[in-house]
DNA sequence: GGAATATGGTTTAAAATTCAACTGTTTTCA
DNA sequence: TGAAAACAGTTGAATTTTAAACCATATTCC
C-alpha cells in the first residue's frame, strides 16, 4: 500500500538504542511494500474487470466455495479473509444485494448467521477463476524459480502469525 | 488485504487451458496474502497509535524527509509512494491541514505543485521513526536469519515491477 | 438461579478512498 | 502560429472502510 516507510535512521534521529535497518534490510523492505502493494492493486482491478468483484469480496466467494455446505458463520469468515466484523458485515450486505451471498439465522447459536454461497456467487466465482489464477501466475508464479517459490513459502509462513499475544483475548 | 483467494480449479471449474497453482504454489500465495495484510496492518495500527499518521502518511513524511530541499512535485509523490493523484491530493490537504506539509506553486511548470516538509512534519517523523523501526524489525527481520533476508529481498525484486507494459503510456 | 460479562453480529456516523469531470498549463506537430 | 493532445493537479460526489455504540443471545461464576 505504500513504500518508503522511514526504517532508517531520518536524518539527524537520535534515539538511543534503536537497532536501525542497515542498507540491505532498508532495501528488502522497501521493495517488500512495493512489490505487495503493486501485486494487489493489479490483481483487484484485473479481478474487478473480469468479473465485478474485488480480491476481497472474491476471496469471501472462494472461501464460502470451499467451506462444507458452501457456507461460513460470519466471525469464522472475517477471521478466513482478515477482515474486521464490520467490514464483513458491509460487505456481505453488498455481496446479498449482488445475488451472490444470501444470510441464514443460525440455529444452534441464535444470535449468529450463516453466510451462504449462491448458485449465481458460485457462478460469478467459476467464471473468474480461471483468468485470475492465470493473471496470478503470469505476475507471480511465472517470474520465479522452482527454487524461489520454495524459499517465498518458507519466509512468508514465519512471517505470518500476527503479534506475539498468541494467546490473549482476541480484540478486532 | 485478503487471503483465500481462489487459484486452485473452484470445485468444477473446467476451463481449457488454465494452468491452475499445485499444492505449494497454492500454499505460498495464501500465506503470502495473509502474512503481507497481516504486516501492513500491525505497523499501519501501531505507527497510528505512535504518532497519528497511518502508514501510507508515513511514506510520504519519510519521502519528503529524503528528497533534496524537502520537496517533491505531486506527481513524484504520488508515483514514489504508489497512490494515485487524486488520493494523494487528499491526502495532503489532510497533512496540511496538520501542519506537517505545506503546498507552494511550482515556477518552472505552473501547473504544478510542491509538497514540502515543514519543520513540525519533520519532527513527527523523527519522534515516531525509532519506535516504528523497532516495530519493523520484530515483526519481520528478528524472525528471519540473514539469508533469507537475501534471498526474500531477490525474490522482492523480481516481483516488484507492474505490469508488462514496462515503456508505454502511464496511466494512473 | 441470576447478575455480570463475553460473544456474534449489525448499524450509524465519520473518515478515507475512488471515480470521473474539470481547470489551467505545457507540448506536439502540421 | 495555432489547434489538438497531453500533463499536473484539484474537486466533489459516490462508494467503501473504520470506529464506536448498540442489541440480543450465551456463558461464567457466585
Amino acid at each position: 500500500m505504500t513504500a518508503g516507510v522511514s526504517t532508517m535512521a531520518p536524518m539527524t534521529a537520535r534515539e538511543e538504542g534503536v537497532r536501525w535497518l542497515d542498507a540491505e534490510e532498508q532495501s528488502v523492505w522497501r521493495s517488500l511494500l512495493r512489490a505487495q502493494s503493486r501485486i494487489e492493486e493489479e490483481l483487484d482491478r484485473d479481478l474487478q474487470a473480469r468479473s465485478g468483484v474485488g480480491l476481497v469480496e472474491f476471496g469471501i466467494l472462494v472461501a464460502l466455495s470451499e467451506a462444507p455446505g458452501m457456507r461460513m458463520r460470519m466471525r469464522v469468515l472475517a477471521d478466513s479473509v482478515i477482515v474486521s466484523k464490520s467490514r464483513l458485515s458491509h460487505q456481505i450486505t453488498r455481496l446479498e444485494r449482488a445475488g451472490y451471498v444470501r444470510r441464514e439465522p443460525c440455529e444452534e447459536d441464535r444470535r449468529g448467521f450463516w453466510a451462504i454461497l449462491t448458485d449465481q456467487g458460485l457462478e460469478v466465482l467459476r467464471a473468474a477463476a480461471g483468468g485470475h489464477v492465470t493473471r496470478v501466475r503470469e505476475r507471480v508464479f511465472d517470474r520465479l524459480t522452482r527454487e524461489q517459490v520454495r524459499q517465498l513459502g518458507a519466509v512468508m509462513r514465519l512471517l505470518e502469525p500476527g503479534d506475539g499475544a498468541g494467546g490473549g483475548p482476541n480484540p478486532r
